[in-house]
DNA sequence: GGACGGCGAGAGAGCGCTCTCTGCGACAGG
DNA sequence: CCTGTCGCAGAGAGCGCTCTCTCGCCGTCC
């Protein structure tokens, strides 16, 4: 069970380390003959490059991190498998690794230092707490680094992000082109780019909409709904900022003796796994997460081959999709 | 911005890189006064060490991968965030990596050998396929692995479970208790321990139960309560062996006008985030994902620092939550 | 007083790899 | 025929760290 080194392949094939070295690099100055015999010693020996050596002279860890914010934060959040599932599918086909990190003490501190002495090559920053002071560090250090979702303040840095505004937009239409009359919204938190957006995106298109104020929680959806079915008891149409309070929405207009969407329809947003759990399933704007989490691993990727390349940032448009509750 | 070294540090303290090196590691045998220069020339010099270059010479990469299935299986599988979650707290404060690789083709060959070049110290092996050879070579190649759950066949691994069967017998007793007369289990599929074991500890309890079998996705459990329905109209308890599938059933119980749980009580298994978006909130047996997690994380920390440390087994306890469906 | 033991610091040999630099042979051009 | 050029393989110098081995110093015991 011992270690083979290219040392011991190089000394099968009859080549020098640095022949050897030219082949698993894929190097292409290398007569066809020597190459062949080089490719039969790896095979023969069971070579496996030892990755710690290589890094150490190129410098690279091929690898990246995913910061995420706390399980509680997290939780019920149905994105992350498919974040995840993005970037691995950009991510495994180069050998680069994805390291899950979540945010707890010092875990941001932690990345940075990972960054700097080179374990980590960059980092996908994800519900990034505006008042945070890692990225802009990060980027200030010149460190690879992208956002998922705008950041609340304008700055020089990558981020991937869906077309909130507009997929507002289009679930104000939605609701428009049901005939509904009175329309309301319950919204996320307006200290989030996610939150005001969604907001200003739906206000453009209905500016005389009833507003009540959630935070994307299951638990506001509830209280907000609560709250608009006191103060707005004739609403026929409502955009909820995210599938999750209108999971908690929902129930409340059927106990109110209201129908969905007889009565009121329901527009979510996020076409998360919280739309098909609802009763009925839920009209929502889709962001594609996954194309987006792919994304965002090819702008880091980018950033890390190419560190003087531009920042820039993608935006994804979002979709309606038509279900049962709107 | 060039990097600090070792040498460095040895420099600006006035002392031997070995002696800096000890103060580093915290080896015991350094005068204080001494130990106190490096310190300071540390702190002076932002050095961080390189750990390309330690795990060169110590072959740990302080690295540890989670195995996960692929999308499509996890989805909606509200565990991903806990077991994260659990295995983050057990090996962050330790200064290891969690490196997240999703199913896909040849994932599980590039686990072992990203395992076998040093790459990773060990893996935790989630939702295993039965079928999957790599849990058998892993063992066979003595290389550090736990998995989530018991294998299907008894082979000599380190895993961490919850006692499935108690947690069975703990659904059937609630249902038992709340005088249902007519009583009925949709399972888990039964090419896996976990739906086995749950349709076994229920049927120890409750002989006579009427069976529909399932496989865990929330479409299943609208076709197997469908099913259910018309075998057996008079059910009234059934335990559902997963939140999910219980997320599908209840509906379908609803749009045949029976109330839950008046008319049938029903209790799922998972404490998942799916028996919180379930009207009304689903009584569950809960197993304690991040727990488990976290000791899966010891587990395998315990097998990389000690090769020869016995594989043992180590099963949770579960509990019965009490909420609104039974 | 000399030999010995123990403790703490330094010297230096790697760990396995990449990559530059050198050298050698073949070929073309003057 | 000699020099210049080019292509390709080998030699060897690190990359930054750990760790063994050596050595010097001091205290102790005979």
């Amino acid at each position: 069970m011992k270690r083979v080194t290219l040392e011991e392949v190089a000394r099968v094939a009859g080549v020098s380390r640095a022949t050897a070295s030219r082949v698993v690099n894929g190097a292409s100055s290398v007569d066809e003959s020597l190459r062949h015999a080089v490719q039969r010693a790896i095979s023969s020996t069971g070579y496996l490059p030892n990755i710690a050596a290589r890094s150490l002279v190129t410098r690279r860890a091929d690898a990246i991190g995913l910061l995420l914010p706390d399980e509680r934060r997290m939780d019920g959040d149905p994105h992350l498998a498919s974040v995840v599932s993005g970037v691995t599918r950009v991510v495994r086909p180069l050998g680069v690794h994805l390291v899950l990190m979540m945010t707890g003490p010092g875990t941001r501190e932690r990345a940075l230092s990972d960054l700097r002495c080179g374990r980590l090559d960059g980092v996908i920053l994800v519900h990034t707490d505006p008042a945070d002071p890692v990225p802009g560090q990060l980027i200030e250090a010149g460190l690879p680094v992208v956002l998922a979702g705008r950041p609340l303040e304008p700055m020089p840095i990558t981020y991937v992000d869906v077309d909130q505004t507009a997929g507002a937009a289009l679930a104000a239409r939605r609701l428009k082109s049901l005939q509904c009359n009175r329309i309301a919204t319950i919204t996320g938190p307006q200290d989030t780019p996610a939150g005001q957006d969604r907001l200003a995106g739906f206000l453009a298109e209905v500016p005389d909409a009833v507003v009540v104020h959630g935070d994307f929680t299951r638990q506001s959806g509830v209280a907000a709904m609560e709250k608009l079915l006191r103060c707005c008891p004739d609403v026929d149409g409502v955009f909820i900022a995210s599938d999750l309070m209108a999971n908690g929405a929902i129930p409340v207009l059927h106990r109110s003796g209201r129908k969905v969407p007889d009565d009121v329809a329901v527009v979510g947003f996020d076409d998360s796994s919280a739309a098909l759990t609802s009763e009925p399933e839920l009209t929502t704007v889709r962001q594609p997460i996954t194309d987006m989490a792919a994304e965002m691993a090819r702008q880091l990727l980018r950033q890390i081959t190419e560190p003087r390349s531009p920042t820039m940032s993608v935006i994804f448009e979002p979709s309606l999709v038509v279900r049962d509750s709107g």
